[in-house]
DNA sequence: GCAAAAGTGTTCCCCCTACACCCATGA
DNA sequence: TCATGGGTGTAGGGGGAACACTTTTGC
């Protein structure tokens, strides 16, 4: 019943991100076949007969990088590229997801076929096919989601200190926030995030409080990047 | 060379708008030919083999909506949607755009085939395969996109005044703004919009300057809507 | 005590809002 | 002269930037 008219392979590509080391880190694989072998490359395959989009990039996600991203996880079409010859065997389309994940403990280790790079470190021509150009475009994405969404908080474990979620911004951005003006904006904004009245102990200085997620998906008003 | 190792079609669908009779407009084509024969769907097209997908959805744009829409509107890549079923042909991947026109005189009258429908009397259910929401998603990206950015030029012809870039926002966002303060925002704005010495005539009231779209791209600060 | 980190208060300034007011034209 | 729309001035308020200050822990 279902005539193939197509001539394109339609496949699913991840810009998966993280904060490691305190820097803005995405997930490479490192191909294993032609094209592009021995090259890394972002994590993704194809689009599965009767499958939607954001289950296919939900699949590869879990197959890559553990199955619990979505519980505090965040994962959201990026765009789709298929300017022709991006792939060598034929017309390819690549459907481009933004991941963002927390990094302890859910997130596996560096192997060889897979590791995290901070993306301050990923040369600009590096990556395998148009790769390079879909993971600076899903930072940048990043970059200006955190301005005016609560995203920030997807970086961070289910229970944070609002010194976590200053460090996400710092990291993402690449610059420096005052914290007492930053604490203040996010616990000011209704539904950012919401007390637990848990709190840390054993580090150094005074214990803060943990918070949760809060249901707030937009920021009004929004957090400003001091730059620009 | 090329090997076909595909199952999908590729098209680009395109979400056009305008500001037609101070209404929010969006172009729509009726079918001629099954599936959803007789119902009104987005213009698009599939994409031609070595055709990159911009260049696909301008020549569409082009051949739907005239010829100049490179010298004052704006092409923008939407989302795409590759839902199981959503085309019963079989599997098809669309790759949405979004076009914003000024409206006279570039813009082409309605037809028995093409027609501007307002998209507040555009039914939810009504287009063909999921153009609805395709619809409704780029009328939200275009009213999120002029908050912060210097589209809503795009809806202006070459020349335009304050007034008529006000209705712009006005007819997008469906809210009156203040003039006086629009005005100031607007021309306070640097790179937003550039004046050009001439003045309009022959109409009601104190005659405006004409004003050029300026550089500018982001608003620093943004334009934000008065009901959130 | 000292360093370090959490959290509060305060001041200044910019921008947004609202609206009074004046200007320039057509009828 | 009146209506209509273009454009400027100004006062009030909310939020951001900068930073002094207090609180609570580890060492």
């Amino acid at each position: 019943m279902a005539i193939n008219r197509g001539g394109f392979t339609v496949t699913v590509g991840l810009v998966v991100l993280t904060i490691r080391d305190g820097r803005l880190s995405a997930l490479l694989v490192k191909r294993a076949e032609p094209p592009y072998e021995g090259r890394w490359a972002l994590p993704g395959g194809t689009v599965r007969p009767g499958e939607d989009l954001p289950d296919a990039a939900g699949r590869e996600l879990a197959g890559q990088a553990g199955g619990d991203e979505h519980a505090t996880g965040h994962l959201e079409q990026l765009a789709s590229y298929g300017t022709p010859g991006r792939d060598p065997r034929g017309p390819a389309v690549t459907v481009a997801y933004l991941a963002l994940l927390p990094d302890p403990p859910a997130t596996h280790r560096d192997t060889d076929a897979a590791a995290w790079h901070p993306v301050s470190t990923v040369d600009g021509e590096a990556l395998a096919f148009d790769h390079s150009r879909i993971l600076a475009d899903g930072v940048e994405r990043a970059r200006a989601k955190l301005e005016y969404s609560s995203l920030g908080a997807a970086f961070c474990p289910p229970e944070f200190t609002i010194a976590q979620l200053r460090e996400v911004y710092e990291a993402v951005w690449g610059t420096a926030l005052d914290p007492r003006n930053f604490h203040r904006k996010v616990t000011s904004t209704a539904n950012f995030v919401v007390p637990t009245g848990r709190w840390t102990a054993g580090e150094r200085g005074r214990p803060a409080q943990l918070y949760r997620r809060g249901p707030a998906t937009l920021l009004h008003p929004p957090m400003l990047r001091p730059g620009a």
